[in-house]
Order: structure tokens, then C-alpha cells, then sequence
DNA sequence: CCTCACAAAACTGTCAACACTTCGAGCTCT
DNA sequence: AGAGCTCGAAGTGTTGACAGTTTTGTGAGG
């Protein structure tokens, strides 16, 4: 059981979140605590009993519902209150289709784009193997030198893969499959082919889905 | 006892909106009102005002406004207000560029997935020339059968669409050039072909946003 | 004439209180 | 006992008011 020691008041203050307004506080403590798993899938929101945990009054939190509404971490349907977005193995399957299409773009943009600095960061990823896949296609994102495709990527598309493989972000160790992969997505950089360097991230992506679909699938056939 | 209730007031009813909440009506006559270009890029909100304009208190006005905040639309920072988001040549080359990446992927799921009845409507689209081009690419996404792909590209890029272009979704005649490149991707999904599905989108977006491209830079070297 | 300081107006952020809806416990009737 | 109704409790939607900040307008001084 995660209940705190004190019964009665859950009270957290938010003295570390950086915003300036309560409502951006709440909206940042909220999406963290969702895309960590911290508030179960599914689960109704009740405005008072959140308000009363965050310690202010239900006009900021129901602001930072608004904007979770649209980043559709919540639903929300009149009179019936907010519950957090369940994930589905469909949704899953769509979320990598999409970032197939767009991390291939990213990396076929890289490949044009990329400075040497980048690539030579991107070749010390891949050459040492306890990084983590994020940061490798991170970097990859910000070498598009696209703002609108890095947001989508870094931002969005992220915050619902965190959602939908339900785990903290953690750094596990890739598979040698992967390691093969990002090799090769950074010597088609390294060589200024674009057009390989998308086929190969989106081999990439497609080959990620598949292991994850599977992954799921087992997960859910023993629940 | 100045009542400027019913004289020369402003107030705008909002019977014809469909949301049940006065925040989600709000919500949608005010993007509504971005998107067709009735309020000016980088004009400064102020809350007092709009609030007494659409008849509601601040309090459903500014949920909205969050809401917009996270769909891109304003910008707020704390304590200075909302500015409506204002569109610029490079957000324009941006978006066209994951445009290409989406819509690309959804012909290629369109040529797959799509039943004979939604390529019959394409050819027909295609056949008669006096459709909008928003038509063929919407209906494109829809055959991709992928929920995700469509709110994005028919949803949040299509609204930026909007914005950027500065046209109320105008049915303009199309090109004879975009003419032949809707065609050639609905013989590809004729025929099934997914690769040239997508190759045919891309090219169709690329020149879309070359030949978009220069025209907005005509209109800012006349300004 | 320009600049700076200062006060007042306006605005944003926040809160507590008020309507209306929804849900559930308990009662009634068959 | 079980189905349906009633009424109270809890929750959501909305409002007006209050506190702190930013901006504006004004006047004195250089």
C-alpha cells in the first residue's frame, strides 16, 4: 500500500516544482505522477480530495485538468469528472506507427542537418552500451533542427510511451538487437545518407513494436 | 446603476454550441475564432474583456484558455497574460515537414486498409475537380484506420494548417499540378501499392509546401 | 524636452461560496 | 424478497470577491 504515515492530511507542499503559478505546479506534479504510474489507469479523479493533497484550492487544479485534457492524459465528460487515460494494446500499436513515420523523418532530417559535435555524441552513445534508448533518440530528435517535430517526439509521443509501457523511465538494458540498430541508424547519419538513415530508424521503430506488442501480450494473457 | 446589459453591449450568446459545460463552449468559439483569423496573431487576451464578450465569468474562460495553451493556439506566461499564437514562415516549413511524415505513413496504411467502397469516394473525389483538397487528405487519413494518425493530422496539424495559411478552409481551385498528384496517389491505392502510396503523399506535401512556400514569401516581400 | 520616480488603475492568480447534477442509501409498495 | 421511488450526500460547474503583480499615467527634477 502506498498511504502515507499521517492519516489525515496527505498534505504535499510543491516547494521544487519550478513554475510560478499553482496551476502550472499542479499541472506538472499531475502529469508526472500519471506518466509514472502513481495514479492507476482508469481511476476517477476526485477535484476535492486532490485539491485538499495539493494543497490549494480546486480553481488551479481543474486549470491543469484542463490542459491534461488536451495532452489526453485524462478524459473528462461533463457532470461525470475526470478519469485517467487507460491504455489499450491498439493505442499502443498506433502511437508506434506514428513514431515511425516521424522518427524516421527525424533521422533522415539528421542525416542533413547533424553537426559534427552531434554526430560525434550520437557515435559515444552508441559506442558505450549502458545508455538508455530515450536519450539515443533524443539526440537524434534535436539534430532534425525541427522544433514542431522535436516537440511532437520529445514531448508528447514520449509522455504516452511512458504512459503505455508503464514504467518509470527506466534506464534497462537494451537488447543487442537494438544496439545493432542504433549502429546502424549513426553510420548512415555519419555518412550523410538520408534516405538510410530513415529506412533504418524506421526498421528500428517497427522492429521496438513488435518486441513490445509481444511483450504486452504475454503480460496480458497472464493477467 | 449604469446597465449595459442589453444597449450596445458586445455580449454574444452561445446557444449554438454543442458542449454541455460553459468552459467547453468557450473552448470552441474561442479556437474557432483563432483558427478563422477574427482574432489577430499576437494580440494580447485580456481575460476581463473576453469574459464579459462571450457573457461567462473567468473562471470557464480561463480553463478554456489552458486548454488552447496546450494545443499550441495562445501563448501565457504568469502574471503577463495570453497572446494568440502568431505565425511565422519557419512554424509554416515546420509543419509541412511533419505533414509529409504522417500523411506519407497514412497512404501507405490507406492503400492496405482501405475498403473498395473508400476508394471508390477517392476516384470520385479525384474525378470530379471541384473538390477542396482538405477532402482528399482527410478522407486519406480515414482509411488508415489508425485513431491516433487521424486526430493528428485531421485534428492539431490541420488547425496549425488553418492558422498558418490565414484562409477560413477556402475551396480555392487547386493546381493542375495538384490535380495529377492526387490522382497518381489513388492509382497507388488502387493497386495496392503501399510504397508508392507513400512516396506519391510525400511528393504531393513537398510540393504543396514549396508552392505554399513561395507565395508566402511574395506576400512578405510586398508587406 | 527627456528621464525618472511614484501612485493609481488594470490585470492575473487564487480562493471560498453557491447552483445544479449525479450517485447511492434507505424506504415503500407489490 | 425484489423492484422502484425518494431524499440526502457528494461532486462538478460557475460565480464574485480578494491579494499580489504588472502596466500606465502623471508630475517633479535634471
Amino acid at each position: 500500500m502506498n498511504e502515507r504515515d499521517c492519516q489525515h492530511s496527505d498534505e504535499l507542499d510543491l516547494p521544487a516544482s519550478n513554475g510560478g503559478t499553482l496551476a502550472e505546479q499542479v499541472y506538472d506534479r499531475l502529469s508526472e505522477a500519471i506518466l509514472a504510474g502513481e495514479l492507476a489507469p482508469g481511476a476517477k479523479i476526485s477535484e476535492p480530495a486532490l485539491a485538499r493533497q495539493y494543497g490549494v484550492s480546486r480553481g488551479p487544479l481543474r486549470e491543469a485538468l484542463h490542459r491534461l485534457q488536451e495532452r489526453k492524459l485524462i478524459t473528462r465528460s461533463a457532470n461525470h469528472g475526470a478519469r485517467i487515460v487507460k491504455p489499450s494494446p491498439e493505442a499502443l500499436a498506433e502511437l508506434f506507427v506514428v513514431r515511425e513515420a516521424l522518427e524516421g523523418m527525424a533521422a533522415r532530417l539528421a542525416a542533413t542537418n547533424a553537426t559534427a559535435d552531434e554526430i560525434a555524441r550520437l557515435r559515444a552513445l552508441v559506442d558505450q552500451n549502458a545508455i538508455d534508448d530515450q536519450d539515443f533518440h533524443f539526440t537524434i530528435a534535436q539534430c532534425s533542427r525541427n522544433p514542431m517535430l522535436i516537440g511532437l517526439l520529445c514531448g508528447e509521443l514520449y509522455s504516452l510511451l511512458r504512459l503505455y509501457r508503464g514504467l518509470p523511465l527506466g534506464v534497462r538494458p537494451r537488447s543487442q538487437r537494438a544496439q545493432i540498430e542504433h549502429e546502424r541508424i549513426v553510420s548512415a547519419i555519419e555518412d550523410r545518407d538520408a534516405d538510410l538513415a530513415e529506412m533504418q530508424m524506421r526498421r528500428h521503430i517497427a522492429s521496438a513494436r513488435m518486441r513490445r506488442e509481444a511483450a504486452l501480450a504475454k503480460d496480458q494473457a497472464q493477467a
